[in-house]
DNA sequence: TGTACATCAGTGAACGCGCGTTCACTGATGTAC
DNA sequence: TGTACATCAGTGAACGCGCGTTCACTGATGTAC
């Protein structure tokens, strides 16, 4: 087996990373492979040496997110926090919210959470597709759960509304054309999570 | 002024018709304009009579979605509710959101709400696109606001947490291939709201 | 009323263009001896 | 240690194919006289 021994992995992460950051900016028809691999510092051809197909490359780029990952607008949301990197509990799950919405979030087209960037494109994907999004929902929905106490609507079920009302709120304010209402988006549904969770 | 007086506003309506539906099942891109003419009963070519290019057709497509409209799923709301037809205020609400987050709406790909189903490729379209993106949006929370109670988060505030949860909730849903997990948030999403607005 | 004409919604072939995928090739590296 | 060989990540040209858009044309209709 010749050629440097990790240099195909690293490769392949790359075309991982810079499919992710296409797919979120851009969706996933309007993305070339032809753009990833240049993104990626390579070329067309060598794409098949990796992933089997366009599709596959989807499933696998969604997986790739991950949500305490190294995206500028999740580091920044520690930092805002004063570097509480003994934060547990109710404390972190704040953290997470008010990263959730942030502005940065917001912003960061190419970083973001593909539950917001690509969720009309997921639910038209493949089978392996949405197993890749159903995990960072369930990923999101189980570290907002850890931190409810239990009650009536099971916690679980809190979660998942919290969960909704986060990407629901952040969606809906990508896709309209007016920063005010997209802000107040935001800091509707932050408001209602941290008011329903108990988190504030 | 020849030819069958509103003909071509018939032809318009079907056109747009089409298109709003192929477009809600299967995304922006990979929808054809022979497929959308073609559904409308027309051939290829007519198309630009009408619109001038593809993009104006989805923005338009976007607009001619009528909350009170005529989608099996909104009627069906109706008739659960036995034909509750001087339903005002929070009765209305009510209809509303249970129609909305209903399994007949999460089953009508068709027919669903753009907000539900095109979410992502509205953030990605153009001005105009996210225009009438924006309009479906504030139509739908001043339908809520109208009837919230006043109070400190102001209504509005509170009426537009309630439209990201309604959205997120079905958003989500749409993109997992777990049934069980997608009635769960559905159901999730439905009893916070009508818990936190009271229309319960 | 009847007839010739003008209009224009709709037709369908054709044009460019770009994309996903394939494929023969390269050349740097590891292995065998 | 040195040398011939095998491997395979990466290259870039090429292949099909389908799509958005254009365009010359048609034919049913309304209008003018």
């Amino acid at each position: 087996m010749p050629h440097p021994p990790s240099q195909k992995a690293q490769s392949r992460a790359r075309i991982l990373r810079s499919a992710r950051h296409l797919f979120n900016r851009r969706g996933f028809a309007a993305v070339t492979i032809d753009q990833i691999m240049a993104d990626a510092g390579l070329t067309r051809g060598g794409f098949y040496k990796h992933f089997k197909t366009k599709e596959q490359l989807y499933a696998e780029a969604i997986a790739d997110f991950n949500c305490e990952g190294s995206e500028t607008w999740q580091r920044e949301a520690w930092q805002r926090t004063h570097f509480d990197a003994s934060a547990r509990g109710p404390r972190l799950a704040k953290i997470i919210v008010n990263a959730y919405l942030s502005q940065n979030h917001f912003d960061d087209q190419d970083g973001s959470c593909p539950m917001i960037s690509v969720p009309s494109e997921a639910a038209r994907g493949s089978k392996t597709v949405k197993i890749a999004y159903r995990q960072v929902l369930e990923r999101m929905a189980g570290a907002f759960e850890a931190n409810l106490p239990p009650g009536k609507p099971s916690a679980r079920q809190r979660a998942l509304a919290l969960v909704a009302l986060c990407v629901g709120g952040m969606v809906l304010a990508r896709a309209i054309d007016d920063a005010a209402l997209a802000k107040d988006l935001r800091k509707a549904a932050r408001a209602h999570v941290l008011a329903a969770s108990g988190w504030g």
